[in-house]
RNA sequence: GGCCCCAUCGUCCAAUGGUAAGGACACCGGCCUUUCACGCCGGCAAUACGGGUUCGAUCCCCGUUGGGGUCACCA
């Protein structure tokens, strides 16, 4: 069997250290075996997906060092490979499972599913998904609603009862009641596909034979099994890779460790480490050596061998191996090539010069001023971040809404940033100085500073919400409760 | 809460049905050194608990506990 691995993000925000994750051990299990390793966007949710992220995400993981043999960039016999330039084809296999009577129109309304599932969860009902109301529609009834141009999903027709069985290549065989799953959507109301129906049938025609990725998939494998079922094909290998963990064996998030690719490319780490420290996730060179490379990996993988304790992102340990990187790896010359690569090109050098220039009286006092825009993090004391009169946990609120409203400007640059904190100041009932002030110690670490808002353009957005989170903490952060209350009174 | 997955130092990764349970990061000491870092040497530190199976279990089985994931017209 010809072994083809896929990597499936979705394009919907910031290039994740989990999706190059699964990019490399997808790639280097298809590269063990001779295979190809294809790069297919999921972009099925229309209100989510940006062209920004996919261009984000492929750049990223081009950065990082994956290369894929067939994509939407590079083409290949089995595309398109953007799902949102395959809905005929979805359209085509949804047909076909209404006609088979494996899936039905669904024609409640989301009100009407938001009330049956919170009456469900207050009755403290096991199953809490959807009352399969529309499954027993009479086609004639359905067609007539549906001609009439009422608003309508597909469900696909769960069996009532019985198990699953399936075989996950790590963890053996699984087994799960059919009853403890509702009648999943498989095309949404504005006519594409979820999830659940574009990945079977897309990896089924993209002959995929190995699904390599996180273990938060788990309890879906019952619903895609059982499609492959419907449409007669053979299902392919699974292999759910642990997912990686934040310090408190959370799932990796970005409220608690820096999670873009583009942060740790912007603070200085080398996509060679950065990959090797990623391998060393789950896994580990047959002699035990700690460095390693993607080639030396290919060499001595095998996907049997991931053992499935879900690690913890250490970036103590990852700031250790990159700095091996850097020094046994690196002549002085070409260390200054990979510095001008980073940070000490031209572009840069005059997109800082330009936010300094004004505060020059010599030339030396750009290194002085500059300092900030060459570093990961900045030092930051409680002190450079006291608002007068304000007590630290409101600052802390403050800076909180100030990172979640950044996190969603998609054009960054001086100017939105300049109305989000506007914006949070007049939340806060606040003069915009109150917010900057603090800002100007989290961003820079100093109140003496270049302009904040040019400043924060310059360095970029993932390294300007790693040092405000990092903020949070010398104030001594925000406690899970607390910040469940911000987020629900200003989180949109 | 239902269901699913998981369980060796604080963290990452080893090990065997019989071991002094090993390496790495972090941490602590020392050496080197004008400082720091690197490097070197040393130290601290783990088989979650309870039952079985067995002559013997960290390893196999069951339960408990703990952790995580998942229950969307998001992926």
């Amino acid at each position: 069997m010809k072994v083809r691995t896929r990597l499936a993000p979705s394009p919907t925000g910031d290039p994740h250290v989990g999706t190059a994750y699964q990019a490399l051990f997808g790639y280097v299990w298809a590269k063990v075996n001779g295979g190809e390793f294809v790069l297919r966007i999921e972009d099925t949710d229309q209100d989510r997906s940006t062209e920004a992220s996919e261009v984000a995400i492929l750049d990223s993981l081009r950065w990082v060092g994956i290369t894929w043999d067939e994509g939407p960039d590079v083409g290949g016999p089995f595309g398109p490979y953007r799902q949102s330039d395959r809905l005929s084809i979805y359209r085509k296999h949804i047909d076909l499972l209404i006609e088979k009577d494996h899936a039905y129109p669904c024609f409640c309304s989301k009100e009407r599913l938001d009330g049956v599932r919170k009456k469900l969860i207050e009755d403290k009902a096991p199953n809490r998904g959807y009352d399969r109301k529309c499954r027993n529609l009479s086609p004639v009834e359905a067609g007539e609603r549906i001609a009439s141009g009422e608003s309508y999903v597909v469900r696909m027709k769960i069996p009532l009862e019985g198990e699953c069985l399936f075989q996950d290549i790590l963890r053996g065989e699984i087994t799960k009641d059919w009853a403890s799953i509702d009648d999943q959507v498989i095309m949404k109301a504005d006519g594409f596909p979820t999830y659940h129906l574009a990945v079977v049938v897309d990896d089924h025609l993209m002959e995929i034979s190995h699904i390599i990725r996180g273990e938060e998939w788990i309890n879906s494998v019952p619903k895609h099994v059982l499609l492959y079922k419907f449409f007669g094909w053979e299902p392919p290998v699974y292999c759910h890779l642990p997912l990686l963990r934040n310090p408190d064996k959370s799932k990796l998030s970005k409220r608690k460790n820096p999670t873009s690719i583009n942060y740790y490319r912007k603070a200085g780490y080398l996509p060679e480490a950065l990959l090797n420290y990623l391998g060393m996730m789950g896994w580990h060179m047959p002699d035990g050596s700690e460095k390693f490379s993607v080639k030396d990996m290919i060499e001595s993988f095998n996907l049997k061998d991931i053992s499935l304790g879900s690690p913890v992102f250490d970036r103590s340990k990852l700031r250790w191996l990159n700095g091996r990187y850097i020094r046994e790896d690196n002549s002085v010359d070409q260390l200054s090539e990979k510095l001008q690569e980073w940070a000490l090109n031209p572009e840069y050098i005059s997109k800082v010069t330009e936010v300094v220039a004004s505060r020059l009286e010599t030339l030396a006092d750009w290194g002085y001023f500059t300092a900030m825009f060459f570093s990961d993090s900045v030092p930051v004391t409680e002190e450079l971040l006291a608002v007068k009169d304000m007590e630290c946990d409101k600052v802390l609120e403050l800076l909180q809404v100030t990172v979640w409203k950044l996190e969603k400007v998609r054009d960054w640059n001086s100017t939105a940033i300049f109305s989000v904190l506007k914006e949070v100041a007049e939340v806060f009932e606040l003069k915009l100085k109150a917010l900057t002030g603090p800002l100007y110690g989290a961003i820079c670490g100093s109140k003496i500073a270049p302009p904040l808002f040019d400043s924060m353009e310059v360095l970029g957005s993932d390294l300007c919400r790693t040092r405000i989170t990092a903020a949070m903490d010398v104030l001594g952060g925000i406690s899970g409760k607390k910040l469940k209350k911000l987020e629900k009174k200003y989180r949109t």
